[in-house]
DNA sequence: TCTGGGGTCCTAGGACCC
DNA sequence: TCTGGGGTCCTAGGACCC
């Protein structure tokens, strides 16, 4: 048996953690440049407000309901997970963490369903009062019936939290009642070509033949399908590396002045390549990518290449080197610039990698360069040292309108009580 | 006026091999 | 006139997840 802890309304559960006061209150937490709401507490859910709507569409209801709102603050939520994940890990010798409010954890060392459950319930009171953060937990003996579990667990105050999947009657009785939709693995596309055949539950969908199920769907539903007759076959691996870093970002207004893009570039691939140096790993490809708003009626040219490395690399200043030649060789004046990025692929670990016959750069000295850019960094501040073609101090070219303090990772930061 | 960011896996088709 | 059969690897795009 596995369980799902899954963290209720995460990042509003984080901004509330030291704001009490809006405990009851409706919040909620904006995507980049205030954009989009990506997190919402149940007060806002009952009010009708859809995940990732446009922030501007809903500005009646901040009026009208009160709703307070935050830009999102990845410091406070990255911290606040981690030690989540923490206090997980004490309860299990397998903890796969799934996202970054979500894990699994095997129970296989539980015999009773009762331990399980309380269990479950001693792990959310731990959390509870270790971090603020309220969990559900769903138990079940496949990973697809346990997010299943969950919700149950999360939508009843009955269950307190903790819910469990056990037994053949209980999996058809909650699959029974379940939307097709909203099983996980199950998007919109796939709604609806199940819809069409009359499936509208996710018990009507397992009732149907496995061969159904693998022609329509192929492999990825065909192991839903599985999953929720009960057959554990979704494996979700931690995996050792990422097998791709993206470091990409939306401006608050249009940029149309050549160097100020080629700066922030520059500064988004210093950042994917620090992230790619912190796993011990070097990329073979990098897309760079710079185009207008994708809601413009006609399409403007983009700025679009991947580029590949003779040799591995994950040094800063020779990824940057490629990135200004692809940006300045496919430029377009008056296009007005709106989001761009760079996504490094190819990743393999640095302490594979091959020498190269014919290479011009000295590899030992720029790692040697590289090593100690980043010591200094990491002690005095990021970008205390860095190339010369970033950002001007002072140019804004994102909004943060309203962003909590980072209370738990900066210390100028920290919460001040007057007693 | 205003519309996020970061991932994974599967599949079909093309290039290439013998 | 007539044009096989069996592979691998890579890539782009689709679908999904949080």
């Amino acid at each position: 048996m596995f369980a799902l802890a899954d963290c209720n309304n995460f990042f509003v559960s984080c901004e509330r953690v030291f704001r009490p006061d809006l405990r009851d209150k409706p919040v909620v937490v904006l995507s980049g440049n205030d954009g989009c709401v990506v997190a919402r507490s149940n007060e806002v859910k009952r009010l009708g407000i859809k995940m990732g709507v446009p922030f501007y569409q809903i500005q009646n209801e901040v009026k009208k309901y009160g709703i307070v709102h935050f830009s999102s603050n990845f410091a406070l939520y990255g911290d606040l997970s981690s030690r989540i994940m923490r206090i997980l890990s004490r309860y299990t010798s397998d903890l796969q963490q799934y996202s970054i409010d979500e894990a699994f954890l095997d129970l296989s060392h539980l015999t009773t369903s009762d331990d399980m459950l309380s269990t479950c319930r001693t792990i959310r009171a731990d959390i509870l009062r270790g971090v603020g953060v309220p969990l559900s937990f769903g138990i079940a003996p496949t990973k697809t019936l346990c997010k299943v579990a969950a919700d149950y667990a999360k939508h009843y105050e009955g269950y307190h939290g903790v819910s469990i999947i056990d037994t053949d009657a209980k999996r058809r009785k909650a699959l029974s009642a379940y939307p097709i939709g909203e099983v996980w693995g199950i998007g919109r596309q796939t709604r609806q070509k199940l819809e069409k055949s009359g499936i509208r539950t996710a018990l009507d969908f397992a009732e149907h033949s496995e061969v159904f199920a693998r022609n329509l769907l192929g492999k990825t539903g065909w192991e839903t399908w599985r999953e929720l007759n009960g057959d554990p076959c979704i494996i979700t691996r931690e995996l050792p590396m990422k097998q791709s870093i993206t470091y990409s970002r939306t401006f608050a207004h249009p940029v149309t002045d050549r160097a100020l893009l080629e700066q922030a570039m520059c500064e988004f691939c210093a950042n994917a390549a620090l992230k790619l140096r912190k796993q011990q790993s070097v990329c073979r490809q990098m897309i760079v990518f710079a185009h207008a708003s994708r809601f413009n009626d006609e399409p403007l040219p983009a700025i679009t290449e991947t580029v590949t490395f003779a040799q591995p690399t994950s040094n800063t200043q020779e990824l940057i080197e490629r990135l200004l030649y692809v940006v300045r060789s496919q430029w377009c004046e008056g296009v007005p610039y709106k989001r761009a990025g760079v996504i490094l692929m190819g990743i393999e670990s640095a302490a594979a990698r091959q020498q190269q016959l014919f290479d011009n750069r000295d590899r030992d000295r720029d790692n040697r360069l590289q090593r100690a850019i980043d010591s200094v960094n990491a002690h005095y501040g990021r970008n205390t040292i860095r190339q010369a073609v970033y950002l001007p101090a002072g140019e804004k070219l994102f909004e943060v309108g309203r962003k909590s303090p980072a209370y738990t990772t900066n210390l100028r930061e920290i919460i001040t009580l007057k007693a």
